[in-house]
RNA sequence: GGAGGGGUGGCUGAGUGGUCGAAAGCGGCACACUGCUAACGUGUUAUACCCCGUAAGGGGUAUCGCGGGUUCGAAUCCCGCCCCCUCCGCCA
């Protein structure tokens, strides 16, 4: 947000604000702005001051002026801090045309495929466990809950969909990234990652952070710089989240775990075409779901159900014959310039100045949640998997029946 | 992990308490010159924030890796941290 504005936008800012349910004060926030610069031109005032005393070297005055500067800078660090922490905790403004309410306020705007009829679907564990391609039980020996091993034809099938991810979104103009998995602390803060969802987040010993998306990792790597737009990344990362306050939620199954592979699309663009940007992402999102033969439907989500970060939402729900319902697979936000100011990343316009880029970010596959969706959706009869044709090159196999291990 | 060296503008690099927001060179931009290009010449060329101004612009503050300290005054002195380089150790 960007404080020089607040004071004409205060009401609206706060409407805003106040239809994601966030808890935020923006008078409180514009009061505390106003007197930090305040107290911020007085200190700079007699800085002015004793700057002329000093080259005169006029050590009485400057040591009078010195210490009436002393306090006023202190108090100018107060306001300032007080300032940062305020405004850390103020998510994006959510986009104007975007549904009211909370999770269940988000609007379907759109469908694709159509699910198989399914006769007593079985769902992914009982698939995947009989196959022999996915061990839960084992992962929570391990590892505690919400862990899990992929085996044999699962881990091909991974691989097979990485690289048909690759080749499609270099096609589409994408840097291919990987990066650290771990960041540290500055890069986290900047992208919004601490703070509030701070308890999301593995931290180590050495005080760095397990991402949750390689999002954090592509953000980070243009942190504090001046890119020419638009920039596309996609990249691969394992995924690290506690879930904590997700308890008893979506517990069977892998779903919902500690940890996942992903691949993550991400652009830095102008203002005027991150709108447009975050249309094609959810584009390239849809025909990643058509090309796996899964049928979907496009939801909106309404402001309470965004992210700090995100001023538009819209999710990608795949269809769960087992649950004989869409859960979510993909999810496609327009971060505005909201990263962007924490992570100080602009790019030049036309006239020469310095501008905020918009930052858009989308999945184009979560491991987990796509096994989840294509085993459930491609069963046959005889509980083997059918293999969707874009992956037929990549792999050896059209099919993943039972293997007898000898 | 141990020992030593170092982090200065877009780049190279000088600067060890005031005359330093910072020499010089390169690069960039503008102008002039040339039949065109190149070279030469002249000028210009960091960022953030605050104030005044409709604006053009003007004034102020801060910034020499980051944070703190000493001092009337810090790129320069002191402390902590981060990063890079060299050597040794360890290691996929």
């Amino acid at each position: 947000m960007d404080l020089k504005l607040l004071e004409d936008n205060l009401y609206t800012w706060q409407e805003q604000l106040n239809r994601r349910g966030a808890e935020v004060d923006l008078k409180k926030v514009l009061e505390v702005y106003q007197r930090y610069l305040e107290v911020l031109q007085k200190a700079e005032g007699l800085r002015a001051e004793r700057n002329v005393a000093a080259k005169a070297q006029d050590i009485e005055a400057g040591k009078r002026i010195g210490s009436e500067l002393k306090e006023l800078e202190d108090e100018v660090m107060a306001a300032r801090t007080e300032l940062d922490e305020l405004v850390a905790d103020i998510p994006n403004l959510p986009d104007k045309d975007i549904p009211d309410g909370g999770e269940e306020n988000g609007k379907v705007i759109g469908v694709g495929g159509k699910p198989r009829d399914i006769t007593n679907p079985r769902d992914h564990i009982a698939l995947g466990e009989s196959l022999g391609i996915l061990d839960i039980e084992r992962g929570t020996k391990a590892s505690g809950s919400r862990f899990y091993y992929l085996k044999n034809q699962a881990v091909e099938l991974e691989f097979a969909i990485l690289r048909w991810l690759m080749d499609l979104l270099k096609d589409k103009g994408f840097e291919l990234l990987l990066g650290p998995q771990l960041l540290g602390e500055k890069a986290m803060l900047a992208g919004g990652y601490l703070g509030k969802a701070a308890d999301e987040v593995y931290k180590t010993q050495d005080d760095l952070y397990l991402i949750g998306t390689a999002e954090q990792s592509i953000l980070a790597y243009h942190l504090d710089e001046i890119i020419p737009v638009p920039k596309r990344y996609a990249s691969f990362s394992t995924c690290f989240r506690r879930e904590a306050g997700s308890y008893g939620k979506d517990v069977k199954g892998i779903i919902r775990t500690h940890q996942f592979d992903k691949v993550e699309m991400f652009s830095f663009v102008a203002p005027d075409m991150s709108a447009r940007e975050h249309e094609q992402l959810v584009a390239i999102q849809e025909e990643i779901l058509q090309g796996l033969e899964i049928p979907y439907q496009k939801v909106l989500l309404a402001a309470g159900d965004l992210s700090m970060a995100a001023a538009r939402t819209i999710d990608l729900e795949s269809w769960l014959p087992s649950q004989n319902r869409h859960r979510e697979t993909h999810s496609a936000s327009n971060c505005t310039d909201w990263q962007a100011r924490r992570a100080r990343i602009r790019y030049k316009t036309e006239s020469g100045e310095s501008e905020l880029v918009h930052t858009l970010n989308g999945t184009a596959v979560a491991i987990g949640r796509m096994l989840v969706a294509l085993l459930e959706n491609h069963q046959q009869m005889d509980g083997s998997i059918s293999i969707p044709k874009v992956l037929h090159s990549y792999l050896s196999f059209k099919e993943i029946r039972q293997i007898t291990v000898t």
